[in-house]
DNA sequence: ACATAGTTTCAATACTATTTGAAACTACGG
DNA sequence: CCGTAGTTTCAAATAGTATTGAAACTATGT
């Protein structure tokens, strides 16, 4: 396999990856296409390699940098904007959890948080009381434990986790 | 809030919630209606309570099935199938960790395994490598984690790594 | 103040995924 | 066997998302 196939293979790949976990294709194309630069992109190029339009191109690029995934460069003497992302695995997951986690988990746990008492002494509001009070706590965990491993080091957090459960 | 309403608003957080993690709506909103119903529901109860046609509510309860969501049930001298929802929160985020790793996880690591030795000096190659080889490392560690942990218990894993980054 | 290079926006359009609903199928009781 | 209650399938319709492309806008140099 030659470089060129390569690189189109890991786009794709990174592609579907991101719809499958709710990030648009083209965004995650995008930023696949910048991680595997050695150098900054212009919008142009970024066009060009992908074939998407320049709204396309414009849209995804500002939501990446809105995503702290990647930078704008100004080279010198030079109008146009480059892009460049951020090549730290380590840092990208923690920025992806960071945002993804203000996206959806916690206004998960704030609806949980309200519907914790709901009153009423049927079955049926039993149940719904359980329900919602064990996910309710599986969440907040879940965003604490988020939140600590965000702030720190993912990738000490990884491998000390990866060895207390060795 | 009564009970009717904060059912309702359950169900549609829970429809949210799932379409953001690649989860399709009815699916989400199937479970959420088992997860806070006290008795096992028939399909046509599904249908009726959620408005979906039947082939949406049958085909969800399957896929539900498949993950390990929800069980079937059948109530003595009745052809009628029933359905109910694991409601252990612990178990559910297991299983909906696991059938994800198989599903989007696995096939990435697959692919950045074959994509690692891919030859050349130019810069352009250094960076390919360099980007494919430690999201390949990130990847696979974290695989190893959510494949422990998994086969552990989520609910131990997840106090003991609270614990660790107190 | 104008021309030029570049960026952003957004209504129209294309594309994808989900949902429907009706027909085919299956299994059971009589 | 036949009728009935129930389940499954799948092509077509619909709804939901992403993408385009052209126009509006902004900044820069002369």
């Amino acid at each position: 396999m030659d470089l060129k196939e390569a690189r189109d293979k890991f786009i794709e790949a990174w592609g579907a990856f991101g719809s499958a976990w709710g990030i648009n294709r083209s965004m995650a194309q995008v930023h696949a296409l910048l991680l595997i630069s050695h150098e900054p992109l212009s919008t142009e190029e970024v066009m060009d390699q992908l074939n998407i339009s320049r709204g396309n191109a414009n849209m995804n690029l500002r939501t990446l940098i809105d995503w702290s995934l990647v930078r704008r460069v100004l080279k010198s003497g030079e109008r146009r904007e480059y892009f460049e992302a951020e090549k730290d695995v380590w840092k990208v997951a923690t920025h992806i959890t960071r945002e993804r986690k203000k996206r959806e988990l916690e206004p998960l746990v704030r609806l949980l948080d309200e519907l914790e008492d709901i009153p009423g002494s049927t079955p049926e509001a039993k149940a719904f009381r359980k329900t919602t009070h064990d996910l309710h706590d599986l969440t907040t965990r879940l965003d604490t434990l988020l939140d600590h491993s965000t702030r720190r080091d993912v990738k000490w957090f990884v491998k000390a986790a990866t060895t207390l459960l060795k």
